[in-house]
DNA sequence: TTATTTATTTATCGCTTGATAATTAAAGAG
DNA sequence: CTCTTTAATTATCAAGCGATAAATAAATAA
């Protein structure tokens, strides 16, 4: 709208301003542009803006993708592939390292990963609009991170292991609690703009310091009390 | 679309079916109905889908509202109005009360309030627009809980009061933590529809009991670093 | 009943949207 | 330079959007 047509042959700004792109170079260069501009209005944003955004009009859009959503499913692959390294997991579990340096390397390298713009956005977004890729991923952090961490609490206070006691739902209510204290402060941030002085390493230590030295009792009860059960 | 026009002189269904209402009963329906309808599917939500879903006309909302964006203010206020009650700010400094009795008492009226549908999708549509309304709720937030609660946390552990040592940030994440673990369950209800057999009442209970239990040394350690630094 | 009022519907406008077709122009090959 | 290829633009379509105006029909008053 407010370009005029002649004005693309930017002469002064010099640099990059190259017309023509190599198709591949092109490609990566609208979805990179795709996964900030949908993270921030959502998948409802309008492909003309996007198209404004990258400086390209929108029917360049449909030659290198056959529909919207098409660049949509694109950016998700592009989002939430190798966001997750498997080394995580035996990080939680190996007792050679004390409990709570094995927790916080854990949340510190897992925030490394998440505590992003785009994937804390896109997460929520794709979780209202009901996608069920969050599903998956939030079973596996239960299954790979917070019954492993529930299993390792059983361990460090002396209590049954899960193949004599199963995990319980409360149990595991509880791992979860750490688990939305780390999360939520990424919601604060990139969802609400609520900014901190709070160093968040730091941040990490004390939460999970606060919940080690707590936790014990709570989940020796609830053990019990599933033991009597039986 | 799939009605046909006259079908809509329901016979068989009988009860209700009154074809004109009054105008306060009918905008009285156009908002409950708008409410439920924004939660699901977002402020981009189309007013023909809305229509449908009331089970009247298109141009009917606009006889009750000027516009789309007019009806979305009402949403907001009937979302946002009466959802705190100013009580709940003596319930957390009450020293007559345990601390953790305080704590799970709020908590749990809180969430009578917080933990539904509608709010908390509503909260996060709006968190993710940008509307001023979550900033403006979140600072009450940290000024009418967080930060009463710290005070209340360095009274029990017989440590400065905040006039004495004004309340750090890295404290106040402390009690954001707590506040995370609350608001994540509900995220994870309502945004991610992950159930649990867990009680909320009792969840709430054993997360006050972790944080509690462990809070004093954190706490004293960051106080006692503040100390140093004047 | 007839007349009046007004809640509700039908029909439609102007604009925006995702998408397509036709056109232009930049690069490489000969 | 000329020819060919194709990246990119211009022009446009059909559907869907919020919104308006005119027509209809249900309630009330006379």
């Amino acid at each position: 709208m407010l370009d005029s047509p002649k004005s693309q042959t930017k002469s002064a700004t010099g640099s990059s301003q190259k017309k023509r792109l190599d198709p591949d170079e092109r490609e990566a260069h609208i979805v990179a542009e795709a996964v900030r501009f949908f993270a921030e209005h959502g998948f409802e944003g309008k492909t003309r803006d996007l198209a404004k955004r990258i400086g390209i009009t929108q029917p360049l859009l449909y030659r290198y993708f056959p529909s919207k959503e098409s660049l949509i499913e694109r950016v998700y692959n592009e989002v939430y592939v190798q966001r997750w390294n498997p080394a995580w997991e035996g990080l939680i579990t190996d007792r050679r390292v004390p409990l709570s340096d094995r927790l916080c390397s854990f949340y510190k390298e897992y925030s490394r990963a998440v505590y992003d713009y785009v994937w804390v956005r896109m997460f929520i977004y794709s979780g209202l609009k009901g996608v069920d890729i969050n599903d998956r991923y939030l079973r596996g952090i239960k299954e790979k991170v917070l019954r492993p961490v529930c299993a390792e609490l059983r361990h460090t206070h002396g209590l049954p292991t899960p193949q004599e006691i199963p995990i319980d739902e409360q149990e595991l209510e509880l791992a979860w609690g750490l688990h939305g204290s780390f999360f939520y402060r990424a919601i604060r941030f990139y969802i609400y703009n609520l900014t901190t002085t709070a160093d968040n390493e730091t941040a990490i230590e004390n939460e999970v310091r606060v919940f080690l030295a707590g936790v014990g009792p709570v989940q020796r009860k609830l053990v019990e009390a599933l033991t009597k059960h039986d």
